[in-house]
DNA sequence: TCTGGCGCTCGCCTCCTGAGAGTGCTAAAA
DNA sequence: TTTTAGCACTCTCAGGAGGCGAGCGCCAGA
């Protein structure tokens, strides 16, 4: 049992891929009488049987009870995807519209929202989408502005398009002029660093100043040191198109998919899996519990990350149940990401 | 059949609410026997039978077939939520929590975001967080940063602290002075007015200096009127907690479960409901059917609008199915919205 | 090496039954 | 007039029996 999977013949490789994409159609355990029909080959039911013996102790495919047909196993699946997949180039339809969905015009949010939309609704999956990273954010400048009672407005621009603005509370309240003057010092010693570098500049410039050091100064640093110590956002991701997985879920596994959606909102997981997969080259699958988390058993991930000006900036994803037809959303996945880079990029 | 349930006797409205209570809690059809049990007085099951005839002829309660128990109606609930119930006050730590939860330091859209997380994890419902809007958003300042090639990036920031940006394709590139200069003329001309008008002022004064205009004016309003005329980013919501929906379905209704979910994707429909309860005074409740939508059915909205500075800024609340603790949900909405604005003004 | 045949094992559908729950109705009691 | 007890009736649900058909494993023969 479990042979080497590497020295199955021609033929049982043959039956795998028809018996897989075939249960992934039908959703039923496949005979060998349906099997025998379906290939191309003139084979009796008996031999298909003999095959499937064979593919059994292979640990490729299994059998749900003593007589139905059988259904793959993860291992059956993974085999299937990695060697006998043959890709479904995506409908001209389909690429259109993800191509002009994804309009570089868009806001940064608006288009992961949009990526997700489209995805699910292509698919009919569950679709994942990663926010960008921010790469070594670079402040580009720093905007002041007084708010009422002791509060300041920050607003930091950093590399080309991010704006991020933070509210701080400050000692006393200051002049808008006061602000403006505090701001240019900041903008003049630090625009161009890296955001987390900023504070440490700040800390040196005051000590090698210490004693011709002004209030505008002292206002500019107490502002940037709290403005800067606020934690970055953390990254975040867009789920769109759950009920596609109501539609598809085996009436019984109601609590599987109960799991499912509790770590969709948790976040923590997700996250985590899907900051394995940024590093990845290429389209990414897990297949039932290979992720390594209980609650996608019997479900399967396709991720690719995609690029923004030639760095990975995020992932995206879908999600559905391991019968889904690999065929066709590996290419979308894949094809998803690179409109979806080609978009930020361009921007 | 249909009498008027206002003519309803007191012991009758007891039994109704013992039943419908019961009903909440239990989640299975009640009989006569157990109703006789719980009801305070002393009574006899057949007694008890007969007032449940009276109230299903009124419409109140309902068999779901012949010899089970009675379950409330839609008409039962809104009876008992009218006029039978006896709200239950939260916890003191889920007040706590709440409270501690919705800090006005956090950004907007956080805020938006942790209360959903925290109403649908206090309820165990899903919850639903309509996005403020912006009132007459007013001009405080206008930014404008030139970025590669002829794209510019501009900064609005309205009231108190909303901040926008926007990204505008210009006829030719301008130098950052250039830039700077456009930005302090419209923000000598335009700070402090209405967002929608700003376009309006910019064209009137247009007419009148149209001789003594000079280039700068003219990029001012060539970049005004671009950044102003995109659409403000319609308004959205937050759905959280969809999962505690999954754990009370009964496993027949899953079918009614996918098109519920169906429509907190589809957003146009929650947002059309939502925006009805903007103007409601208080708490509003749509039982089953109530609110119109098919895919409610067996559930129920329990909304509250908020505030924000003395006017209505959004609306939040939750969905369940129709046997949910209407005594606990409707404070804890309640609250929560009063929390919710009271974090917004405090800002 | 393949094939046909045979026996065997299950799962599933249908029918039936009995138990249990709960009602409606009626007639008697309060 | 209101309440109660009793009884017959209805309906659901769980369990068991039986029949059917799908599909397999194995074996012997081509």
């Amino acid at each position: 049992m479990m042979s080497n999977p590497a020295i199955i013949s021609d033929r049982a490789r043959h039956l795998l891929r028809v018996l897989v994409e075939r249960y992934i159609s039908e959703g039923q355990p496949v005979s060998s009488r349906a099997l025998a029909r379906d290939m191309g080959f003139d084979l009796s039911p008996a031999t298909v049987r003999n095959v499937m013996a064979d593919l059994e102790d292979m640990g490729l495919i299994c059998a749900p009870h003593t007589s139905a047909g059988r259904i793959p196993t993860t291992q059956g699946y993974r085999f299937f995807v990695d060697s006998l997949l043959t890709m479904q180039p995506l409908a001209s339809g389909e690429v259109q519209r993800l191509r002009s969905e994804l309009d570089p015009d868009k806001a940064i949010g608006d288009l992961m929202e949009t990526a997700s939309n489209v995805l699910s609704e292509v698919s009919k999956l569950a679709s994942l989408v990663l926010l960008p990273r921010r790469f070594q954010p670079v402040l580009r400048q720093v905007e002041f502005l007084p708010l009422s009672e002791n509060r300041v407005l920050v607003i930091l621009v950093t590399n080309e398009r991010e704006v991020q603005n933070r509210i701080v509370h400050t000692a006393r309240q200051y002049s808008p002029s006061e602000l403006q003057q505090a701001a240019n010092y900041l903008n003049s010693l630090c625009a161009g660093q890296d955001l987390h570098k900023v504070r440490e500049t700040l800390l040196k410039e005051m000590q090698e100043t210490r004693e011709r050091m002004n209030d505008m100064m002292r206002l500019a640093i107490e502002m940037a040191d709290k403005a800067f110590a606020m934690p970055e956002p953390t990254p975040d991701y867009v789920v769109k198109g759950q009920a596609h997985l109501l539609s598809r879920a085996e009436t019984d596994s109601v609590e599987k998919l109960r799991q499912l959606f509790e770590v969709f909102n948790e976040k923590r997981d997700i996250l985590h899996l899907l900051n394995q997969c940024l590093h990845a080259k290429g389209v990414q699958i897990f297949i039932g519990a290979e992720s390594g988390y209980d609650a996608l058993e019997d479900y399967s991930l396709i991720t690719a990350p995609y690029e923004a000006r030639g760095q990975v900036a995020g992932v995206l994803g879908v999600v559905g149940p391991t019968r889904m037809g690999y065929e066709r959303m590996i290419p979308l996945v894949d094809i998803t990401a690179k409109l979806l880079g080609a978009a930020l990029t361009q921007r």
